[in-house]
Order: structure tokens, then C-alpha cells, then sequence
DNA sequence: CGGTATCGATACTAGGAGTAGCATAACTCG
DNA sequence: CGAGTTATGCTACTCCTAGTATCGATACCG
């Protein structure tokens, strides 16, 4: 693949996400401006803006680095939840990705574009491989997201600091004892023979 | 009690209230910018100033007003659980009112001032009856409103739309389920006898 | 060296939160 | 009725932020 022509960009995508979560984790979402963002960068504003088309899609991009891929491991299906559900309430804990996350979060409610963007990009990428491991339709993984991570955030929100072990702990508990009462299904397609009409 | 002296206010609470939610109703949070208000309540935006400090306090105030008391009644502590989140999911579901909680929300989590209006005005109200109501320490019942609102909000934000009534009832089942297994108390103060050192 | 695309810097537009000042309206008391 | 007091409407303003435009300089390819 032949390099296209022009000046090549400068590899400073790592350098803005730090500065990105630094500048968040020190001053808060709101006084973390894309000016104060880029100055703490290092670059233009202007640069930023040719990267990404808005602050919320940065933001976005950011936390899409910061997650990384989930840690979906485990002897059986209880085990991957509890441990998706500590591995996520420890990144949303970590200093700025929590405050980015809920203030981007935030901008989304109201903004549609956005909302696809954070759905596409960072919530369906874990949507698909929990369907995958769990075994679970669409609808009831969308159920465990909104549980999780809508707790999380609302304590975090509320209170400015992330869920304390004692409740996430709970939290395991809970959501893990819903996994496996209800229409427990271990195989896929054959818990529910076809029945002809 | 004799009236104080000067022009007294003029009864438009109700009337900013109800141009409130329909202006959120219909532009969405963002674009429901102050001026809009008033001129959909027919009154100048100073007036709006001179009764709430910001534009969050207008809101909190708003919903204050739009939630009420909460309707905590049943036969049992299941019961009264169930009722209060069929009715909060209800309340987040009207019109305005679902986005006019999740924007105020938002706003809060990056403004520790409006985040004390909105834990004491809002939360606390319905927190310290609960607390007392179901017998439980007020960890645990935080821990219910995160999950309970915080799901809710999730849900509005990411897809724009309130939850559906067969999520609410999974809702309903998975949080009663946790209320009735953990540390069951059913008397207040005789359930864990104390104990001298 | 020519072509192309990025970078830095500065300046700009657009829009919303919140404030200041003033004329006017409404109410109480004497 | 008139003086005192406070609320309202209106206009104009400040401050801040997202995002855009422009232009010279820079880096890479052939």
C-alpha cells in the first residue's frame, strides 16, 4: 500500500489522548476545552479539528483507546460477566476516562450524531462479543449495558467519585444472579426446539 | 402574615414549569436555551433569573415540581419497591421530563454546585423516605437509585427513547430479587441485637 | 524542483449563559 | 392621591466555547 502523497501526519494521536484524559482528570469535562486540550498537546487547535470533526468524537476516539478490547475470560458464563463488570467499573474509575465518559455521555443525550458515533464505535463492538460468549440476544445484553454501566455512571455522576468495591461487588451480584434465572439458556438453538405451527 | 411591601410576584411558576418541558419536549435539551423559554412561558429571560440562580436550578425546580411525591404504598417491602420504580420509568417516559432529567443530569456530573442541588432538592426527598419505608440503611438504598435511575437514563440516552414496559418489569424483578436476598431485615432495630464489648 | 497535504498561528463567526441599567407596572401604607 | 418598595420587560452587554477560514511554512513523493 503506496504512501499517499503530501505531508505525512504525525504520529501525535497517543500524545493528544493523554493530554485529552489529563486535562479532564485535572480540571473536569466542562473546563476541558479543545483549546486547553490541544495546549496541553502540545499542537493547534486546528490540528485537532482536521483529526476529528467535533469534540464529542475525539472524546469518543479517546475512550475507544483507553478501553481497549474487554477482557471476556472465564470458566462459564457467570465468571465473564462478574469479570466484565469489575474490569469496567475499574476503567470508568481510572482518573479522567470515568469524567470523560460520563460528560460524553452527556453531549450524547441530546446530540443524535453523537449518540451514533459513541453507539457505534465504543458500546457495539463489547454488544456483539457478550451476545457472542454469553450466548444471549440483543435485547438482554443491551439490558446488562444499560444496568451496568447506567449504574456506574449514575454514581458517579451523583456522587463525583467512581462506585466504591462493596458495591460493585453488589452490583456482580445482582446482575449475575438476573444472567442465571431467567431463561437460563446454555445451548444456543437447541434450549427452544422449533415447534411447527 | 401581612405581604411584604413592593409589587408582589406574579404567579408564572406554573407557567415557566409547563414551557419548560414542552420546550425540551420540543427541541431537545440543548437547543431549549433560556431565551426560548421565556418567550414559550411569554415572560422576559430576566424574569426567569431573578427566581433561579442558573438554568440548572430551573430545570432541578421543574422536576421537582413535574415528579411530586412519590407513590410509596404496597402490602409489602416488595411492593412498594416495584410501585416506586414502575413509577419513576412512568415519570421518565413523559414527555420533556425524560430529557430534561438525563440534561440537568448530565450538566451535574462536571458542576459540583448543581450537582448539591440536585442530590438535596431532587434525591433526598425520595431517598430518606425510602430509607425509611423499606428499613434499610442508606448505602443500600443509594445503591437502588443508581441502578433504578441510572439504567433508566442509560437507556434514554443511548437510544432516545424511555425504556420499554418488558425491560422495566426485568427491571423490577432483578432489583426486588436483590431487596429481598442480602441482608433481609424485616424488624428495624431488634435484627441485630447489640452487642457489648 | 513541482505537487500535495499537513502543521502552526491568528483571527474570525455563531450562539448560549448570565448580568447591568432603566423605564414602567403593581402593590402597601399614610 | 402620593411616596416608598419591589417585580417586570426590554435592550444591550460581557464572557466563554465550539468550530471555521486563511495563509505561510513544512515534510514527503517522484
Amino acid at each position: 500500500m503506496p504512501r499517499p502523497p503530501g505531508r505525512p501526519r504525525s504520529g501525535i494521536d497517543d500524545t493528544v489522548f493523554a493530554a485529552t484524559l489529563e486535562t479532564i482528570d485535572s480540571l473536569g469535562y466542562t473546563r476541558a476545552t479543545v483549546d486547553r486540550i490541544a495546549a496541553a498537546a502540545g499542537i493547534a487547535k486546528t490540528t485537532i479539528y482536521r483529526r476529528w470533526p467535533t469534540k464529542g468524537a475525539l472524546i469518543t476516539s479517546c475512550l475507544v483507546d483507553a478501553f481497549g478490547p474487554a477482557p471476556l475470560t472465564g470458566a462459564d458464563r457467570s465468571e465473564v460477566l462478574s469479570a466484565a463488570i469489575r474490569w469496567i467499573a475499574a476503567k470508568i474509575g481510572e482518573p479522567g476516562i470515568g469524567a470523560a465518559f460520563a460528560g460524553v455521555f452527556t453531549d450524547a443525550v441530546n446530540d443524535p450524531e453523537l449518540r451514533q458515533i459513541l453507539s457505534t464505535q465504543l458500546q457495539d463492538p463489547y454488544r456483539l462479543a457478550l451476545e457472542q460468549v454469553l450466548n444471549e440476544p440483543e435485547q438482554r445484553v443491551l439490558f446488562f449495558i444499560d444496568v451496568v454501566v447506567g449504574t456506574l455512571l449514575h454514581r458517579l455522576g451523583m456522587t463525583g467519585r467512581p462506585m466504591v468495591t462493596t458495591d460493585v461487588e453488589a452490583l456482580v451480584t445482582m446482575v449475575v444472579a438476573t444472567l442465571n434465572e431467567s431463561p437460563a439458556q446454555q445451548s444456543p438453538t437447541s434450549a427452544v426446539p422449533a415447534r411447527r405451527s
